[in-house]
DNA sequence: AAGACGGGGAA
DNA sequence: TTCCCAGTCTT
Protein backbone atom coordinates (compact mmCIF):
# COMPACT_ATOMS: atom_id res chain seq x y z
CA UNK A 1 0.00 0.00 0.00
CA UNK A 2 2.92 2.58 0.89
CA UNK A 3 4.42 1.68 -2.20
CA UNK A 4 0.90 3.17 -4.06
CA UNK A 5 1.73 6.73 -2.40
CA UNK A 6 4.81 7.57 -5.15
CA UNK A 7 2.33 6.64 -7.97
CA UNK A 8 -0.60 8.52 -6.67
CA UNK A 9 0.70 12.42 -7.54
CA UNK A 10 1.79 11.52 -10.40
CA UNK A 11 -1.87 9.71 -11.80
CA UNK A 12 -4.27 11.98 -9.34
CA UNK A 13 -5.42 13.14 -12.86
CA UNK A 14 -6.31 10.36 -14.76
CA UNK A 15 -7.71 8.99 -11.43
CA UNK A 16 -11.83 9.23 -11.84
CA UNK A 17 -14.33 9.97 -9.39
CA UNK A 18 -15.15 6.48 -8.78
CA UNK A 19 -11.49 5.60 -8.13
CA UNK A 20 -11.16 8.52 -5.81
CA UNK A 21 -14.87 7.64 -4.07
CA UNK A 22 -13.17 4.58 -3.00
CA UNK A 23 -9.82 5.27 -2.34
CA UNK A 24 -10.88 8.28 -0.49
CA UNK A 25 -12.67 5.78 2.09
CA UNK A 26 -11.20 5.51 5.09
CA UNK A 27 -11.14 1.49 5.04
CA UNK A 28 -8.11 -0.82 4.79
CA UNK A 29 -8.36 -0.88 0.93
CA UNK A 30 -7.87 2.97 1.25
CA UNK A 31 -5.09 2.72 -1.51
CA UNK A 32 -6.44 -0.31 -3.06
CA UNK A 33 -7.31 1.18 -7.14
CA UNK A 34 -4.82 0.77 -9.56
CA UNK A 35 -2.55 3.92 -10.85
CA UNK A 36 -3.47 5.09 -14.16
CA UNK A 37 -0.27 3.76 -15.56
CA UNK A 38 -0.62 0.30 -14.24
CA UNK A 39 -3.97 0.32 -16.54
CA UNK A 40 -2.07 2.17 -19.05
CA UNK A 41 0.25 -1.15 -19.26
CA UNK A 42 -2.64 -4.09 -19.51
CA UNK A 43 -4.20 -1.67 -22.20
CA UNK A 44 -0.87 -2.16 -23.99
CA UNK A 45 -0.39 -5.45 -23.36
CA UNK A 46 -4.18 -6.82 -24.58
CA UNK A 47 -3.30 -4.69 -27.65
CA UNK A 48 -0.15 -7.01 -28.24
CA UNK A 49 -1.57 -10.44 -27.06
CA UNK A 50 -5.74 -10.81 -27.46
CA UNK A 51 -6.49 -13.89 -28.91
CA UNK A 52 -8.69 -13.45 -32.02
CA UNK A 53 -12.14 -15.01 -30.95
CA UNK A 54 -14.89 -14.39 -33.35
CA UNK A 55 -17.51 -12.93 -30.23
CA UNK A 56 -14.94 -10.17 -29.75
CA UNK A 57 -14.87 -8.89 -33.66
CA UNK A 58 -16.16 -5.95 -34.95
CA UNK A 59 -19.97 -6.05 -35.96
CA UNK A 60 -20.54 -9.23 -33.99
CA UNK A 61 -24.47 -8.88 -32.68
CA UNK A 62 -25.70 -8.44 -29.56
CA UNK A 63 -27.55 -12.01 -30.23
CA UNK A 64 -23.29 -13.67 -30.61
CA UNK A 65 -21.68 -11.82 -27.39
CA UNK A 66 -24.80 -13.69 -25.42
CA UNK A 67 -24.15 -16.82 -26.84
CA UNK A 68 -20.87 -16.59 -26.11
CA UNK A 69 -21.19 -15.68 -22.36
CA UNK A 70 -23.83 -18.26 -22.18
CA UNK A 71 -21.19 -20.99 -23.18
CA UNK A 72 -18.53 -19.58 -21.73
CA UNK A 73 -20.05 -19.83 -17.83
CA UNK A 74 -17.76 -22.59 -16.89
CA UNK A 75 -16.42 -23.92 -20.12
CA UNK A 76 -13.13 -23.31 -21.50
CA UNK A 77 -13.07 -21.04 -24.72
CA UNK A 78 -11.06 -23.55 -26.73
CA UNK A 79 -13.90 -26.28 -26.34
CA UNK A 80 -16.71 -23.93 -27.11
CA UNK A 81 -15.40 -22.33 -30.33
CA UNK A 82 -16.86 -25.05 -32.57
CA UNK A 83 -19.60 -25.15 -30.61
CA UNK A 84 -20.64 -21.15 -30.91
CA UNK A 85 -19.90 -21.00 -34.52
CA UNK A 86 -22.24 -23.96 -35.82
CA UNK A 87 -24.61 -22.40 -33.04
CA UNK A 88 -24.33 -18.79 -34.60
CA UNK A 89 -24.52 -20.05 -38.33
CA UNK A 90 -27.75 -21.89 -37.36
CA UNK A 91 -29.33 -19.57 -34.87
CA UNK A 92 -28.51 -16.17 -35.89
CA UNK A 93 -31.35 -14.53 -34.05
CA UNK A 94 -32.83 -15.27 -30.61
CA UNK A 95 -36.30 -15.57 -32.69
CA UNK A 96 -34.63 -18.84 -34.80
CA UNK A 97 -33.50 -20.64 -31.45
CA UNK A 98 -36.96 -19.37 -29.66
CA UNK A 99 -38.94 -22.02 -32.50
CA UNK A 100 -36.09 -24.75 -32.41
CA UNK A 101 -37.12 -28.16 -31.23
CA UNK A 102 -35.40 -27.98 -27.54
CA UNK A 103 -34.03 -31.77 -28.37
CA UNK A 104 -31.44 -30.13 -31.38
CA UNK A 105 -31.35 -27.44 -29.02
CA UNK A 106 -29.58 -29.72 -26.42
CA UNK A 107 -28.06 -31.87 -29.26
CA UNK A 108 -26.32 -28.64 -30.77
CA UNK A 109 -25.45 -27.56 -26.65
CA UNK A 110 -23.25 -31.25 -27.29
CA UNK A 111 -20.86 -31.84 -24.47
CA UNK A 112 -20.30 -28.03 -23.37
CA UNK A 113 -21.92 -29.20 -19.89
CA UNK A 114 -24.72 -28.20 -18.00
CA UNK A 115 -27.16 -28.44 -20.15
CA UNK A 116 -29.65 -26.86 -18.48
CA UNK A 117 -27.76 -23.73 -19.50
CA UNK A 118 -28.81 -24.79 -23.37
CA UNK A 119 -32.64 -24.81 -22.10
CA UNK A 120 -32.30 -21.21 -20.66
CA UNK A 121 -30.86 -20.08 -23.13
CA UNK A 122 -33.79 -20.86 -25.32
CA UNK A 123 -35.87 -19.37 -22.51
CA UNK A 124 -33.63 -16.51 -22.86
CA UNK A 125 -34.11 -16.63 -26.50
CA UNK A 126 -38.17 -16.09 -26.17
CA UNK A 127 -37.93 -13.77 -23.44
CA UNK A 128 -36.08 -11.73 -26.12
CA UNK A 129 -38.37 -12.55 -28.92
CA UNK A 130 -41.64 -12.05 -26.48
CA UNK A 131 -40.77 -9.23 -24.17
CA UNK A 132 -37.79 -7.19 -26.29
CA UNK A 133 -38.99 -7.43 -29.28
CA UNK A 134 -36.72 -9.94 -30.71
CA UNK A 135 -33.67 -7.46 -29.39
CA UNK A 136 -31.13 -7.94 -27.22
CA UNK A 137 -31.91 -5.62 -24.69
CA UNK A 138 -29.16 -3.38 -24.00
CA UNK A 139 -30.58 -2.15 -20.24
CA UNK A 140 -28.14 -4.39 -17.23
CA UNK A 141 -31.78 -4.32 -15.34
CA UNK A 142 -33.20 -5.91 -18.24
CA UNK A 143 -30.73 -8.49 -19.03
CA UNK A 144 -30.30 -9.51 -15.70
CA UNK A 145 -33.78 -10.78 -15.77
CA UNK A 146 -33.61 -13.10 -18.44
CA UNK A 147 -32.99 -16.61 -18.03
CA UNK A 148 -29.51 -17.88 -17.07
CA UNK A 149 -27.73 -13.94 -17.14
CA UNK A 150 -26.42 -13.34 -13.72
CA UNK A 151 -24.47 -10.40 -12.57
CA UNK A 152 -21.24 -11.43 -14.42
CA UNK A 153 -22.93 -12.16 -17.54
CA UNK A 154 -25.49 -8.67 -17.76
CA UNK A 155 -22.20 -6.32 -16.88
CA UNK A 156 -20.17 -8.46 -19.56
CA UNK A 157 -23.18 -8.29 -22.76
CA UNK A 158 -23.64 -4.95 -21.48
CA UNK A 159 -20.29 -3.86 -21.95
CA UNK A 160 -18.99 -6.27 -24.69
CA UNK A 161 -22.02 -6.28 -26.81
CA UNK A 162 -23.41 -2.22 -26.49
CA UNK A 163 -19.84 -0.32 -25.11
CA UNK A 164 -21.16 0.48 -21.77
CA UNK A 165 -19.22 1.18 -18.89
CA UNK A 166 -20.07 -1.73 -16.47
CA UNK A 167 -18.17 -3.56 -13.76
CA UNK A 168 -17.60 -6.72 -14.86
CA UNK A 169 -16.09 -10.00 -12.53
CA UNK A 170 -15.67 -13.20 -14.14
CA UNK A 171 -13.10 -16.01 -12.13
CA UNK A 172 -10.61 -14.31 -14.50
CA UNK A 173 -10.84 -10.58 -13.51
CA UNK A 174 -11.31 -11.34 -9.60
CA UNK A 175 -8.31 -13.60 -9.71
CA UNK A 176 -6.10 -10.43 -11.22
CA UNK A 177 -7.70 -7.61 -9.12
CA UNK A 178 -7.60 -9.69 -5.96
CA UNK A 179 -3.52 -10.62 -6.20
CA UNK A 180 -2.84 -6.86 -7.89
CA UNK A 181 -4.52 -5.27 -4.99
CA UNK A 182 -4.51 -7.05 -1.82
CA UNK A 183 -1.45 -9.77 -2.68
CA UNK A 184 -3.64 -12.62 -1.89
CA UNK A 185 -3.35 -15.90 -4.51
CA UNK A 186 -7.02 -16.50 -4.55
CA UNK A 187 -10.24 -14.44 -3.85
CA UNK A 188 -12.75 -15.42 -1.48
CA UNK A 189 -15.09 -18.06 -2.13
CA UNK A 190 -17.89 -15.94 -2.36
CA UNK A 191 -18.03 -12.60 -4.18
CA UNK A 192 -18.70 -9.65 -1.41
CA UNK A 193 -19.62 -6.02 -1.86
CA UNK A 194 -15.71 -5.12 -0.55
CA UNK A 195 -14.08 -7.17 -3.58
CA UNK A 196 -16.25 -5.73 -5.95
CA UNK A 197 -15.63 -2.22 -4.66
CA UNK A 198 -12.13 -3.31 -5.25
CA UNK A 199 -13.05 -4.64 -8.74
CA UNK A 200 -15.03 -1.38 -9.52
CA UNK A 201 -11.76 0.90 -8.15
CA UNK A 202 -10.24 -0.41 -11.03
CA UNK A 203 -12.23 0.32 -13.69
CA UNK A 204 -11.75 3.42 -15.99
CA UNK A 205 -13.84 6.38 -16.30
CA UNK A 206 -14.15 6.97 -20.10
CA UNK A 207 -16.41 4.39 -21.39
CA UNK A 208 -14.67 3.03 -24.37
CA UNK A 209 -11.33 2.87 -22.32
CA UNK A 210 -13.23 0.57 -19.43
CA UNK A 211 -15.22 -1.34 -21.82
CA UNK A 212 -11.02 -2.32 -23.42
CA UNK A 213 -10.33 -2.85 -19.67
CA UNK A 214 -12.90 -5.24 -19.08
CA UNK A 215 -11.60 -7.27 -22.30
CA UNK A 216 -7.60 -6.80 -21.11
CA UNK A 217 -8.00 -8.02 -17.65
CA UNK A 218 -10.01 -11.25 -18.25
CA UNK A 219 -7.64 -11.94 -20.89
CA UNK A 220 -4.95 -10.96 -18.63
CA UNK A 221 -6.54 -13.59 -16.17
CA UNK A 222 -6.87 -16.12 -18.74
CA UNK A 223 -3.32 -16.27 -20.45
CA UNK A 224 -0.83 -15.15 -17.85
CA UNK A 225 -2.57 -14.33 -14.39
CA UNK A 226 -3.96 -18.10 -14.35
CA UNK A 227 -4.90 -20.03 -11.43
CA UNK A 228 -2.74 -22.34 -11.19
CA UNK A 229 0.91 -20.80 -12.83
CA UNK A 230 0.53 -17.53 -13.21
CA UNK A 231 3.36 -16.17 -15.63
CA UNK A 232 4.51 -13.17 -13.45
CA UNK A 233 7.36 -12.45 -15.85
CA UNK A 234 5.47 -11.68 -18.75
CA UNK A 235 2.80 -9.59 -16.31
CA UNK A 236 2.05 -6.25 -17.15
CA UNK A 237 1.39 -5.47 -14.19
CA UNK A 238 4.74 -6.79 -12.49
CA UNK A 239 6.53 -3.32 -12.67
CA UNK A 240 3.43 -1.53 -11.39
CA UNK A 241 2.91 -2.74 -7.86
CA UNK A 242 1.46 -5.98 -7.79
CA UNK A 243 1.34 -6.97 -4.53
CA UNK A 244 1.20 -10.66 -4.56
CA UNK A 245 3.90 -10.54 -6.87
CA UNK A 246 5.70 -7.97 -3.85
CA UNK A 247 5.30 -10.34 -1.72
CA UNK A 248 6.62 -13.29 -2.91
CA UNK A 249 3.60 -14.96 -4.44
CA UNK A 250 1.91 -16.20 -1.18
CA UNK A 251 0.42 -19.76 -1.09
CA UNK A 252 -3.53 -19.47 -0.43
CA UNK A 253 -4.28 -19.12 2.76
CA UNK A 254 -7.13 -20.41 4.61
CA UNK A 255 -9.27 -22.99 4.06
CA UNK A 256 -8.35 -24.82 0.55
CA UNK A 257 -11.22 -24.40 -2.14
CA UNK A 258 -13.60 -27.13 -2.31
CA UNK A 259 -13.41 -29.38 -5.38
CA UNK A 260 -16.45 -30.95 -6.38
CA UNK A 261 -16.22 -34.63 -6.74
CA UNK A 262 -17.57 -36.11 -9.88
CA UNK A 263 -16.44 -39.78 -10.21
CA UNK A 264 -19.33 -41.82 -9.09
CA UNK A 265 -21.67 -38.60 -8.48
CA UNK A 266 -25.22 -37.93 -10.00
CA UNK A 267 -24.10 -35.11 -11.88
CA UNK A 268 -21.59 -37.82 -13.64
CA UNK A 269 -24.77 -40.11 -14.04
CA UNK A 270 -26.74 -37.09 -15.38
CA UNK A 271 -24.22 -36.51 -17.85
CA UNK A 272 -24.03 -40.12 -19.42
CA UNK A 273 -27.78 -40.20 -19.80
CA UNK A 274 -27.87 -37.17 -21.75
CA UNK A 275 -24.94 -38.58 -23.45
CA UNK A 276 -26.82 -41.28 -24.41
CA UNK A 277 -30.31 -39.08 -25.18
CA UNK A 278 -27.93 -37.01 -27.59
CA UNK A 279 -27.12 -39.84 -30.10
CA UNK A 280 -29.67 -42.78 -29.95
CA UNK A 281 -33.16 -41.84 -30.03
CA UNK A 282 -35.51 -42.70 -27.37
CA UNK A 283 -33.86 -45.00 -24.83
CA UNK A 284 -35.83 -47.68 -23.34
CA UNK A 285 -35.57 -47.35 -19.19
CA UNK A 286 -33.62 -50.72 -18.94
CA UNK A 287 -31.37 -49.97 -21.00
CA UNK A 288 -30.32 -46.69 -18.91
CA UNK A 289 -30.10 -48.83 -15.79
CA UNK A 290 -27.42 -51.13 -17.27
CA UNK A 291 -25.37 -47.60 -17.05
CA UNK A 292 -25.12 -48.39 -13.16
CA UNK A 293 -26.44 -51.98 -12.61
CA UNK A 294 -24.76 -51.93 -9.50
CA UNK A 295 -26.99 -49.20 -8.13
CA UNK A 296 -30.55 -48.84 -9.83
CA UNK A 297 -31.67 -46.10 -7.88
CA UNK A 298 -29.05 -43.69 -8.62
CA UNK A 299 -29.80 -43.91 -12.19
CA UNK A 300 -33.77 -43.90 -11.47
CA UNK A 301 -32.91 -40.84 -9.10
CA UNK A 302 -31.35 -39.24 -11.90
CA UNK A 303 -33.49 -39.76 -14.20
CA UNK A 304 -36.62 -38.20 -12.51
CA UNK A 305 -34.62 -34.89 -11.86
CA UNK A 306 -33.30 -34.71 -15.30
CA UNK A 307 -36.94 -34.61 -16.46
CA UNK A 308 -37.94 -32.30 -13.32
CA UNK A 309 -34.96 -30.25 -15.21
CA UNK A 310 -36.89 -30.53 -18.77
CA UNK A 311 -33.70 -31.86 -19.97
CA UNK A 312 -35.53 -35.28 -20.61
CA UNK A 313 -39.47 -36.56 -20.97
CA UNK A 314 -41.02 -40.26 -20.52
CA UNK A 315 -42.48 -40.87 -23.22
CA UNK A 316 -46.42 -43.55 -22.75
CA UNK A 317 -44.16 -46.54 -23.17
CA UNK A 318 -41.93 -45.89 -20.60
CA UNK A 319 -38.98 -45.16 -22.89
CA UNK A 320 -36.98 -41.42 -21.89
CA UNK A 321 -36.25 -39.43 -24.60
CA UNK A 322 -34.88 -35.63 -25.11
CA UNK A 323 -37.77 -33.28 -24.53
C1' DA B 1 -22.97 -19.08 2.66
C1' DA B 2 -22.98 -23.47 0.60
C1' DG B 3 -24.22 -27.06 -2.68
C1' DA B 4 -25.84 -28.71 -7.27
C1' DC B 5 -24.83 -28.72 -11.79
C1' DG B 6 -20.83 -31.51 -17.04
C1' DG B 7 -17.02 -32.42 -19.21
C1' DG B 8 -12.43 -32.33 -20.72
C1' DG B 9 -7.65 -31.09 -20.92
C1' DA B 10 -3.44 -29.46 -18.64
C1' DA B 11 -0.30 -30.04 -14.74
C1' DT C 1 -5.08 -37.79 -10.11
C1' DT C 2 -6.20 -33.23 -9.12
C1' DC C 3 -7.55 -28.85 -10.56
C1' DC C 4 -10.15 -25.42 -12.89
C1' DC C 5 -12.78 -23.21 -16.47
C1' DA C 6 -15.93 -15.52 -19.37
C1' DG C 7 -21.42 -18.71 -13.43
C1' DT C 8 -26.32 -19.31 -12.20
C1' DC C 9 -29.80 -20.85 -9.31
C1' DT C 10 -31.65 -22.76 -5.17
C1' DT C 11 -31.82 -23.55 -0.35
Amino acid sequence: MAAQSTTAQSTTAQRTTTERATTERATSQRDAALSGEAIDAVLAWYEENARDLPWRQAGISPWGVLVSEIMLQQTPVVRVLPRWIAWMERWPAPADLADAAPADVLRAWDRLGYPRRALRLQECARSIRDLHDGKVPSDPVALRALPGIGEYTAAAIGAFAFGRRTVVADTNIRRVIVRALTGARFPAASYTSAERSLVASCVPEPTARSVRWNQAVMELGALVCTARSPRCEQCPLARHGCRFLALGRPEHAGRPRKVQAFEGTDRQMRGRIMARLRTGGPAPRDELLLLDPADAPRVERCLVSLVADGLAVVRDDGSVDLP
